[in-house]
DNA sequence: TTGAAAGCGCTAACAT
DNA sequence: ATGTTAGCGCTTTCAA
């Protein structure tokens, strides 16, 4: 069995409260320091975190809830989050709910079982029923992504209608009339605001919105991959698509490439996400990139406050950060 | 507050012994069940898992340290360890280290502290060191694609030696002599597997290896722009390259495409998982393809077998999984 | 500064 | 089948 401070009492001859103290910050005197980190070294101790959480009721761990780690979207934005977390002391328990409200409700409850101090969440059910019980802990709840209307909490968002009028602006620039878009999943917050970006810039364009050029993938590569051909062989007048996530991105260019169609001599395309990826494309892909980092750094910030921040903060903090542009040479002059 | 099985025994009327045993399987008449069962609903009572760890000495939860959580064969091979984990009531506590033995050390102590029923762990120090520690708690350490010397314990690895040996043969079969090794550093595992494969397919063939066509990337994209650039540059006489893990694949065809290197006429390449990447260039390309799923399939059920199994295992179980090639049309015949 | 003791929420003997 | 109780390893009053 691991050593407890118990031993340490025994082996020092000090009480419980004095190696509390030690570890605590407290004042202890020197030669009791001495002896206690002799003590430590000797019996290989290591705090119980576990019988602590009990004690002050707080875990100093944060649950995080995915739709997909295996999307680098997510990956990038955890990856910057748990670093952050884990250099202030708290761990990351992270949950992939495989873009399944069922599952994704499983983990929020799990997670409240672990008591976990806090959740962090790119949520699928939009209705936020998931939500619900844990809100109730009064444990800080940070949305990334995806706002959702019924629950009150902090939420760090991407101006995503922004985002796809810039992008499609980009191709109206160029000339291009017929424009196609692979959109998300209708219920998906973002699939959302990308497409009313879309449709937005066509307007603001003059141009009408055309509903068969517009085709809702599923977010995944083999969806854009479908979303592509279905788009090339229904409107054999589009000269340019808009994609609007990185896997379907990737599954649009498989797509094209696999038809023969070639890019951007037949089809313009903007993309979305991953700017590697949009190098490593032949030519190279124009993408949407959106600041992954400022993301992660953003949300575990906030997170940190809300579990740490001494001062009164706002009721609930929206963060909504602004996307970029890679050029790449994925674009044809039009007509 | 949130509620307690204390609650509950007061509501109900029962006995402390007679809600845990509700919990855990045991006896309970009818109408009690339905008695706890409705102060559970009215309450919101859910389990303290804490509480119930420090009693029982198991948090039912493992701890995952890798090198790059932004990396698709780690992100990959978490996502499915974690859903066959979840899914037997163990949570992930995934630490990403960078790469970095330093914050690999400290990433296992931390879940040492915090209680870890086991670890999981791709190792970055190779002498283990940072194992050592964790292991006198006589908990389980499963160890993912990279074998360690000193450290006895379980480990799941692919056959490197054998991929690199396929990809390469596959070149010479193609009459490639002047063929490039973008490999990984020195100190990897993995790296050093993979090159061993690279050398064995030469001399099989009757191939001289040539110093100047081997470079060491970093395993990270821009390591593998720079490592085709300088491959380029040194052999006006190479024909073909093979890359030996994902990122720096990407980085080489980034590189090619941006030197204006066209591929497969002027160099044909072989590169390292992720097919759908392969798919996505032009043209697709022949790569190496791990089975990720599969590591991630028998790595959690190692760990499970050791943290639930009844059954008495072997000392420690080294299992060897094999790769695929998947064909592009990146190869070009020679000659 | 230090020690004694209570208690966080649960499980598991043991007794009934 | 159910109740009583001790104790997991820690923090935190309260006294000394």
């Amino acid at each position: 069995m691991a050593a407890t401070m118990k031993d340490i009492a025994r082996r020092t001859g000090l009480g419980l409260a004095t190696i509390s103290s030690y570890f605590n910050g407290g004042n202890v005197r020197e030669k009791n320091r001495i002896k206690i980190e002799e003590a430590i070294e000797e019996l290989h101790y290591e705090v119980n975190e576990v019988a602590r959480g009990l004690k002050t009721n707080a875990t100093k761990t944060v649950g995080v809830v995915i739709p997909e780690l295996n999307n680098v979207f997510c990956a990038e934005i955890i990856s910057g989050m748990e670093d952050i977390l884990r250099s202030h002391g708290y761990a990351a328990i992270v949950c992939d709910c495989r873009t399944d409200k069922k599952l994704e409700k499983e983990a929020v409850d799990f997670l409240t079982r672990k008591r976990v101090d806090g959740i962090i969440n790119m949520p699928v059910d939009m209705t936020g029923a998931h939500l619900n019980e844990f809100q109730k802990t009064g444990k800080p709840i940070v949305l990334i992504d995806r706002m959702i209307q019924g629950i009150s909490c902090d939420c760090v968002l991407v101006d995503n209608v922004n985002a796809a009028e810039k992008a499609v602006g980009m191709l109206v620039e160029q000339q291009h009339q017929k424009i196609g878009l692979i959109g998300g999943p209708d219920e998906v917050f973002t699939a959302r605001q990308r497409m009313l970006g879309y449709m937005k810039a066509l307007k603001d364009h003059g141009i009408a919105v055309d509903e068969k050029l517009i085709c809702h993938g599923d977010y995944t590569i083999q969806g854009g991959v479908q979303a592509v051909e279905e788009l090339v062989k229904e409107n054999p007048d589009m000269t340019a698509v808009f994609v609007t996530n990185y896997e379907m991105t990737m599954g649009a260019v498989i797509g094209l490439n696999e038809m023969g169609v070639s890019m951007p001599e037949e089809i313009s395309l903007v993309g979305f996400d991953n700017l590697p990826f949009a190098r490593a494309c032949r030519p190279a892909l124009t993408i949407v990139s959106q600041p992954t980092e400022k993301i992660a750094r953003e949300t575990a910030q906030i997170m940190l406050e809300r579990l740490e921040g001494r001062e009164e903060l706002p009721d609930h903090i929206v963060r909504k950060l602004q996307t970029d542009i890679f050029m790449g040479k994925s674009i044809r002059r039009q007509g």
